[in-house]
DNA sequence: ATGGTAGCAGAGCTA
């Protein structure tokens, strides 16, 4: 069984490539974040053709998360409990068998003390707290997205530059600890404990080109499923295509047994 | 030093 999650900054810019790539890698269930696209406008015939079940919210221009899967979904949640009428569509969550999985685009925070920074932690701890309740009653959770926080060190290509900036902070990277703390695992550092690899570049000054990125799309799971995850790998091809998106995909693998 | 590029939308915001 497969897991992956991409931000593709803009789905319809980068259908024809995401199409492709499930047709290659052949995921069973995809997060997408930063789809860009109103739900009356989300490609569910191009991608059932693909073979794959959707489940979206989305908005114009900005936000917008997906789950695609193989199998159909059991119980959908579209938004954030605890944060039910915020208008950033950025949280949509889906039971798939015996499995629990979460896709969220955490916000940017723009810059350490502005207001899309105190946006972003109040986010995270809504997240924690909805987290925190899902894990009481489910054993087999996994939460995939777009975190926008690297979480240490390892996962940044200058760390000195970055001291202190957003992505890297010490309070987000307390955020992200906080969840983690409830019993949840970064499976690729896990299963690559010293692997410097970086899912997102700049577009600007050539960033890919010289491998300036930061690690800050992450796949994490329960306890219970951590025995199960074999691999996780950064999908490097997507964002040396043409016209990528800024991220690349995680790719993880773990036993079929997962969903039971 | 506040750039540089991409997407959306049609100027400026967000990332």
């Amino acid at each position: 069984m497969k897991v992956a999650t991409w931000n593709v900054n803009s789905l319809r810019v980068r259908l024809p490539q995401l199409i492709d790539w499930l047709g290659q890698a052949a995921p069973d269930i995809v997060g997408l974040q930063e789809t860009k696209v109103v739900d009356e406008e989300f490609p569910v015939a191009q991608l059932a053709a693909a073979g794959y079940r959707t489940v979206f919210v989305g908005q114009r221009t900005y936000n917008g998360v997906a789950l695609l899967s193989r199998e159909p979904p059991g119980t959908v949640l579209t938004a954030l409990p605890g944060r039910l009428q915020d208008e950033q569509k950025r949280f949509v969550a889906a039971r798939f068998g015996g499995l629990d999985v979460v896709c969220a685009y955490v916000p940017n925070g723009s810059e350490v003390g502005s207001d899309k920074y105190a946006y972003k932690l109040g986010w995270l701890e809504d997240l924690r707290r909805y987290l925190q309740a899902l894990l009481r009653e489910s054993p087999k959770v996994l939460v995939m997205g777009d975190f926008n926080i690297a979480p240490a060190d390892i996962d940044v290509h200058d760390p000195l530059a970055w001291q202190g900036q957003v992505l890297v902070s010490e309070a987000e990277r307390a955020a992200l600890a906080g969840i983690m703390a409830l019993g949840l695992h970064d499976t690729f550092r896990h299963l690559n404990p010293d692997l410097r690899a970086f899912t997102w570049w700049d577009y600007r000054a050539a960033a890919f080109r010289r491998d300036h990125g930061l690690r800050i799309d992450h796949i994490l799971v329960s306890t219970p499923l951590l025995g199960t995850c074999r691999a996780c790998r950064v999908e490097l091809d997507l964002r040396r295509a043409e016209r990528p998106s800024d991220h690349a995909p995680v790719l993880l693998e773990l036993d079929a047994a997962a969903l039971a």
